[in-house]
DNA sequence: ACGACTCGATACATCTGTGTATCGAGTCGA
DNA sequence: TCGACTCGATACACAGATGTATCGAGTCGT
C-alpha cells in the first residue's frame, strides 16, 4: 500500500475552495468577500486561489455555472421520476433542504448571486435563459395540473409561470429578511393556497 | 442682497451624500461600495462624509429607516387619496417610476439593501415589521376587492398578502436579471391576472 | 464688522487586499 | 528509484481604503 497522499488532488482542492467561497459569498456577500477570506477558509492560502482560478470574479462566474448545470439536471431528474404534476409537487416538498448543491441549500447565496449577475450585464443573459426556462417549465406543469381538475383558465401557462417562479423567489428573498414568518416551505403553501382559489372556480 | 453660498448647508451636504450613496450601493453593491467613492459622487472628500457619517454602515442604516419611512408615508398618502382599492390600484399604474425617492426608484438598490439587511441580523427586526405591515395592508386591500365583487375565497387576507407582496418583490428581483421579459408594471399585470382568475370563481 | 464657531479639505499613519514571481516539497511515470 | 513536473506556500511590490488629527475658509449672531 502506497503512504496516505499529503497534498490534495486538483480537483480536491477547487472543490474545497468551491464550497468555502459559498460560505464567504453568503457570509459577507460576493462584493465584500476577499480571496483571502476564501482560502483561509478552504484551509489554504492565496497562492493555492490564484493557482486554480483567476480571482474572485471568474469563480463567481463558475459558481453560478454549477449551480444552474445542478439545478436544471436536478429538475430534470424529480420531473422524470414524477411526470405526474401531484407526485411532482409532493416531491418537491419533500425535497425541502435535502440537497447538497450548496446553492440549494443557501437562499441567501442564491440571491446574493442574483444580484451579482444583475450587475454584470455579461452574465445577464445566461441567468434570464434560466429563468425564462424556469418559468415555462412551472407554467406549463401548472397549466397542465389545472386543465387535468377540469377548470378553464383565464391565463396562459406563461402568465402562470411568471407569477409562480415570481412567488418562489419572492418568499426565498422575505425569508431572508424574516425567517420566522416565513417557512422554508412557504412557496409550498402559497401554490396550495392558489390551487385552492383556481378550484373554487370549478365549484363556482 | 447677500452673496451666494459659498458653502451648502449642513443638511444640503447630508443630501448629496445620500443621494451618492445610493447611486454607488446600486452600481457596486452596498459591500463593495467605498467611502471615497460615496464622498466622491457626492462632490466631497472623504472629510465631509466621515464629518456626517460615522462610516459605511450608518449610512446604510439611515439610508433604509429613510426609505422606510417615505415608503409608509406614501402608501398612507396613496390610501387616503384612494380609498377604494380600484382607484388605489389605478394610482399604483400612474405612479410607476413617478417617485422621487431614489430608493423607489432603483430596485437594485432595493433588493441590495435587503440582502444587507439579512446579513445584519440586528437590522432585520426593521425590516421585518415592514414586510409584515406591508402584507397585511396589501392583504386587506385585496381581500376587499375581492369580497366587494362577490367572491367568497378559500383563503385569508393573510395569505394573499403575503403572495402578492412576494410576487412584487420577485418580478423586482426578476427584472434585474432579465429586463426584457419583465417589464417594470410586471406586478400590476399579475394583479390583473390574479383578479382574472378570482373573479373566474364568480361565473362558476 | 468682528469674534466664535462650524464643517469640509488636507495630510498622515495604518491596515488590508491584490497579483505575481519564486521556491521547494509532493507526485507520477518510466 | 530517479528525474521531471506539478502545485500550493512564501515573499514582495504595489494599490487602495480607513479613520483621525489638524487646518483654515465660511458662516452666523451680536
Amino acid at each position: 500500500m502506497s503512504r496516505a497522499r499529503v497534498r490534495p488532488t486538483r480537483d480536491e482542492t477547487r472543490r474545497r475552495l468551491f464550497r468555502a467561497a459559498a460560505e464567504v459569498f453568503a457570509h459577507h456577500g460576493v462584493g465584500a468577500a476577499t480571496v483571502e477570506q476564501i482560502a483561509a477558509a478552504a484551509g489554504f492560502t492565496r497562492g493555492a486561489f490564484y493557482s486554480n482560478f483567476a480571482g474572485k470574479q471568474e469563480l463567481a462566474v463558475a459558481m453560478l455555472d454549477d449551480h444552474l448545470a445542478r439545478s436544471q439536471a436536478h429538475n430534470r431528474a424529480l420531473l422524470a421520476r414524477h411526470p405526474d404534476p401531484a407526485g411532482f409537487v409532493q416531491a418537491l416538498r419533500d425535497d425541502v433542504g435535502r440537497e447538497d448543491d450548496p446553492l440549494h441549500t443557501t437562499p441567501l447565496l442564491q440571491v446574493e448571486l442574483m444580484l451579482y449577475v444583475a450587475r454584470t450585464p455579461e452574465l445577464r443573459p445566461v441567468l434570464g435563459a434560466h429563468l425564462r426556462a424556469m418559468r415555462s417549465l412551472v407554467g406549463e406543469i401548472a397549466a397542465t395540473t389545472v386543465r387535468a381538475s377540469g377548470v378553464d383558465l383565464p391565463v396562459g401557462p406563461a402568465e402562470l409561470g411568471t407569477i409562480l417562479v415570481a412567488v418562489e423567489d419572492g418568499l426565498r428573498l422575505h425569508r431572508l429578511i424574516d425567517p420566522d414568518s416565513t417557512a422554508p416551505d412557504a412557496f409550498l403553501d402559497a401554490l396550495e393556497a392558489l390551487e385552492r382559489i383556481v378550484l373554487a372556480a370549478r365549484r363556482g
